[in-house]
DNA sequence: CCCGATTCCTGTAGGC
DNA sequence: TGCCTACAGGAATCGG
């Protein structure tokens, strides 16, 4: 499930191989994915020089030397590799939907068995694309403050889970990193987010900085479909202190880790720790 | 505008 | 062993 340290580790293990490299080719095996992809990909990136790739929340942005952009979208079970040679580059499985392929037979991979995925392109700024328009600060940049997130959390009136998870309020933040945070931070994930105080506020925007840097840090997280670019996984599943770990029990007090459904997700969090 | 429910999809796990 | 169902979830979209 990429949220934002998977989505930020897929960026740094692509970039390095195809900066500034011309695309050769594209070949789409399967358009249908959360989004059809546009027939019209490959002439628009053929011949085009990457210059960059940027990621804003959960989006990579694929910089051309054009007017274009592509943007690409893991979902929930997307993952980018690369593959230096045409030897190395193995017989598509059936998820993998589209490769891109650059000089020297650098090929890079999408792989999404479930295609909540997406592969757009997008002309001009792609910041004032429909889809990423609306988005929230980046938790791991400077506009992501405790009082942005207070003054938000009073003018709303869904859960403290359901308000961290929203990208209008703060992006990259998935199921798993939000109940980590809440179970940081000692909060119920099921409190009304206009009752938590400014001090805890505080402490929660500390803690989603904390396990996001974390996470990162660790190759992100690996629990079922997501690797890095070379196949490895992440290991940040082994921090994970309550995210899966229904009825074990609680890192801090021994207590059984509770899993409840709020907004129609699956949340974990320790009873006692968290009020 | 805000919010809850529904929707897309397929692999996996659990029950019988 | 095999069949069936529930579940996993990012986020758009719809209806109230």
């Amino acid at each position: 499930m990429p949220e934002l340290p998977e989505v930020e580790t897929t960026r740094r293990g692509i970039e390095p191989h195809i900066k500034g490299l011309r695309v050769e080719a594209v070949k789409i095996r399967n358009s249908r994915l959360r989004w059809p992809v546009p027939p019209t990909l490959p002439d628009s990136l053929i011949g085009r020089q990457i210059l960059e790739v940027e990621r804003r929340g959960k989006y990579l942005l694929f910089r051309t030397d054009g007017a274009e952009t592509m943007i690409v979208h893991l979902g929930m079970s997307g993952s980018l590799s690369i593959s230096k040679d045409t030897n190395s580059t193995g017989a598509p499985g059936p998820h993998d939907h589209l490769d891109w392929l650059f000089p020297g037979g650098i090929c890079m991979r999408l792989r999404d068995p479930r295609r909540f995925g997406a592969v757009l392109m997008t002309e001009g700024d792609p910041l004032a694309h429909p889809l990423l328009r609306h988005l929230g600060p980046e938790p791991l940049e400077s506009g992501f403050t405790s009082d942005y997130l207070h003054a938000t959390a009073r003018s709303r009136r869904v859960t403290i889970k359901q308000l961290i998870m929203d990208s209008r309020v703060v992006v990259g933040v998935g199921n798993i990193y939000a109940s980590e945070a809440l179970f940081l931070s000692g909060i119920r994930p099921g409190r009304a987010c206009h009752r938590v105080s400014r001090l805890r506020c505080h402490v929660l925007r500390d803690a989603i900085v904390h396990v996001l840097r974390e996470a990162i840090g660790q190759g992100g997280t690996t629990l079922r479909d997501f690797v890095r670019e070379d196949g490895r996984p992440g290991y940040f599943q082994q921090q994970l202190k309550v995210y899966g770990r229904s009825g074990l029990p609680c890192h801090n007090c021994g207590a059984p880790v509770r899993q409840r459904r709020i907004g129609q997700r699956s949340s974990f969090y320790c009873p006692v720790c968290q009020r």
